[in-house]
DNA sequence: GGGTAATCTTCTAAAATATAGAAGAAATAG
DNA sequence: CTATTTCTTCTATATTTTAGAAGATTACCC
């Protein structure tokens, strides 16, 4: 199998991080705090749509709320395959980085 | 700025790792045995060259060598720019997962 | 020299991902 | 019933990734 890619990682991190609260909008929320930068409604719905095709992902539509616009929200769930794609990345991250010292930001032939 | 995508920064850290023996054969190599699967030719130079267009890398055509098949080598070398894009790609990740306690992988709801 | 084999890069097209944002659906409020 | 809010679906475009054919040099060998 492969690595996520940067997007796949972040989007999963946020699905986990927000646990029983992640859909749509909360889940573009956390992404752009995560990353501190505006996200398009797209940029995030394609991927995760991708993701539970791919199954690391389920997806449960909830009820409507009784609040102005309370449309039902379609909650997200890490599945063990999506758990088990986040971990490898990170450990792979870390194998990436493993034995590099530490990176001389100064000029230095 | 943006974050690296994951193969910019394995090729990154590649030619980093590389050092002074940089150029596309050994990069593809080297990456290889950091992702453990095989990569054609075209994914490693494809992104090479963008990232020396976006000032990540610099490039410089070595002297062609005394063996069979021993063509001028296009060496490449991480710019400042590109060390920062590493080291901002390193701080994303590990920020990323901050607070992240450990991923559980069995079933439990 | 001329043909063959080796090493390396350039180029181009296709596939996959990411991004933007308009449009649609469903809810309350007035 | 019209306006407003929240949320999702859909579709088109841009960017990145991937594959691999083609080209450029170099040495080898007769």
């Amino acid at each position: 199998m492969n690595i996520l890619t940067r997007t796949e990682e972040i989007i999963l991190l946020a699905v986990h991080r927000l646990d029983d609260n992640a859909y749509g909008v909360t889940i573009r929320q956390e992404v752009e705090a995560l990353v501190g930068k505006l996200y398009s409604v797209g940029a995030i719905y394609v991927p995760l749509d991708r993701m539970a095709e791919r199954g690391w992902l389920t997806t449960n539509t909830g009820s409507p709320t009784s609040v102005r616009g309370g449309r039902a929200k379609r909650f997200y769930k890490l599945t063990p395959e999506g758990k088990q794609a986040l971990l490898a990345a990170k450990q792979f991250q870390e194998k990436l980085w493993s034995g590099i010292p530490e990176l001389n930001l100064e000029g230095g032939a």
